[in-house]
DNA sequence: GATTTTCCGTGATTGACTTTGATTATTTAT
DNA sequence: ATAAATAATCAAAGTCAATCACGGAAAATC
C-alpha cells in the first residue's frame, strides 16, 4: 500500500472514531507500530490529526460538545508547540517592560507562562485581561467595540487609544507569514489594531507555529522586517533574510 | 482508553452535569481516583474545567464559575432581591438605547436579564463585557487600568474615555445611599469613574437593595437627585423627597 | 541491457520517557 | 478533633523516538 494512501485511511479512521490507539491502527492496516507512529507524527505536523500519548485523536474532537468554541476553549489545541513558543516569549519580558499582548489563542497561551510581576501589561483581549489578572499581573485593557467571536477589542476607539501608548515589547499572533505579503490576518479591523500596536512598540514579536509560514490571509498588518518571529521550527532561508527569527525546538 | 480520550469525556461529562465528584468519574470511566485527580488537575491547568475540592465544575456554568471566586462569593448574597431589581431595570432598556453598565455584582446580575438586542452596551467591568458577549449583545468596553479585586476598569484613561460618550441610560451599583452624603463607594478611583459616567448619561439608575439606605462609604460619586433608584423595599420618605425611587416588591 | 549505486520506506531493537494505581503523608472542611 | 480529599512518591507496565539494517525501486554507470 502507498504511504499516502495509508495515511489518508488513518485520517478517515480517526475522523470517524474520534480517537484511536496505535495498536488499533496496526491491526486495522496491517503495518508495524513503527510505521503507524511515523504516519501519526507526519499527520500531526500537517495538523490533520492530533497526536496524543498512546495514539491520536481527531483535531475537532475536543470541541465536539461545545456549541460555540470560544477563545478559551480553542486555546488548548496544538499545545505542545505553543507551549514551547510561549515559554521562550515569556522569558523575554524584563522588569519595567510595558508589554502589549495581542488578542488570539497563541498569545493567550503566553500569559500562562509569564512570571515577571514588575512589568506592566496591556491587551485588547477580554479573556487575556481576565487571565492576566488571575496571574496577579498589573493589567490594562484597551477600550472599544468588542468583536464577539474572538472577544477582541477593535475599531476606531481602540486604534486611537493605542496611539497614546509606547510599548517596550509587544507579542502578536498572525494567520499568515509570507515574504511577499508579510504578516496577514483575515479581519480588517483586527489588522488595523495590530498595525497600530506595532507602530507604537519598540520591539514587536510575532508568535507563530511553523504552519503559518507561506500562508497569506486577507489583510496585511505588517511587513516582515518590523517584527521578530518566534516559531517552533527552523524556517526556510528566504524568511531569515527578511527578519530575526528565533526557532525554539 | 487513551488519556486524551478520557479527558475529553471528563470535560463532556462536566459540561453536561455542571458539577461532578471524583468518585462519580471513577465509576463512570473505570479509572483509579489518582488518575481522575491527575486528569482534573491537568484540565484545570488548561482552563477547560474548574477544579474544586471534592470534584470539578464546568467553567461556563453561568451561575457561579465565570466569575472570580472573590466576586462570585459576594454575588451569591441576596440573590432573590437582586433578581427582582435587575429584572425591572432590564425592562427599562429600549431599542437604540446606548447603555452604560457599571462594574459590580448587582449590575452583573442585571446582564442576565437583558433581552433587548437593539440597544448598544458599554461597560467598565471585564466580567460584564464577557457576559454581555455571551448573551449576544453589542458590547464595548472602556479602556484603562484594571483593579484586580473587582475586575473593574478605572483610572484617568478610563475617565477620559468616558468623557467622549453620551449614554441614554446608565445602571450603577453603590455601597451607600444617604440624604447628606448622596451615593458613596469605598474606592476613590471607582467613584471618579462612576461620577464621569453619570455626568454623561441622560438617565442614570442606581440599583440597590434596601440594606444600602442610610449607609455612608468613603467617597461620594453623586448626589441623590441625579439618579433614579431601583430598590426592593419602600424606603423612608426623606429619600423619596430627594429623587425618583422605584420599589419592586 | 545489465550492473551498481542511491534513495526511500519499512520493521526490529533499545534506552528513555509517560502513564497508571497503590501507598503514604499532607491538607481541607466541618 | 475527625473524617474525607488531595498531593507526593514509587514501581510496574506501556509507549515513544532514535537508530540500524533490510529490500525494492529509480537513477546512474558501464
Amino acid at each position: 500500500m502507498l504511504t499516502e494512501e495509508r495515511r489518508n485511511e488513518i485520517v478517515s479512521y480517526i475522523e470517524e472514531h474520534k480517537a484511536v490507539t496505535v495498536q488499533e491502527l496496526v491491526d486495522a492496516l496491517d503495518a508495524s507500530a513503527a510505521t503507524i507512529r511515523r504516519d501519526l507524527t507526519a499527520l500531526h505536523d500537517e495538523h490533520r490529526i492530533l497526536k496524543v500519548f498512546g495514539g491520536a485523536t481527531s483535531i475537532s474532537s475536543k470541541d465536539v460538545n461545545t456549541i460555540e468554541p470560544s477563545v478559551a476553549e480553542k486555546a488548548h489545541r496544538n499545545t505542545a508547540e505553543k507551549d514551547l513558543i510561549s515559554e521562550y516569549a515569556a522569558s523575554l519580558i524584563q522588569d519595567n517592560d510595558f508589554v502589549y499582548i495581542d488578542s488570539g489563542t497563541t498569545t493567550l497561551h503566553l500569559i500562562d507562562h509569564i512570571t515577571n510581576k514588575k512589568a506592566k501589561y496591556i491587551t485588547n483581549g477580554v479573556v487575556h485581561a481576565k487571565r492576566l489578572l488571575e496571574r496577579g499581573l498589573s493589567t490594562m485593557i484597551i477600550g472599544g467595540r468588542i468583536k464577539p467571536v474572538t472577544e477582541a477589542v477593535i475599531g476606531p476607539d481602540c486604534v486611537e487609544a493605542l496611539s497614546k501608548f509606547h510599548f517596550t515589547k509587544s507579542f502578536m499572533g498572525t494567520n499568515g507569514i509570507s515574504v511577499q505579503a508579510g504578516f496577514t490576518t483575515p479581519d480588517v479591523d483586527e489588522a488595523l489594531v495590530k498595525a497600530e500596536a506595532i507602530k507604537h512598540t519598540y520591539l514587536s514579536y510575532i508568535l507563530a507555529d511553523h504552519s503559518k509560514f507561506g500562508v497569506v490571509s486577507s489583510v496585511t498588518f505588517s511587513n516582515l522586517h518590523s517584527c521578530c518571529i518566534i516559531t517552533d521550527e527552523e524556517p526556510n532561508k528566504k524568511y531569515k533574510d527578511q527578519t530575526i527569527i528565533k526557532a525554539v525546538c
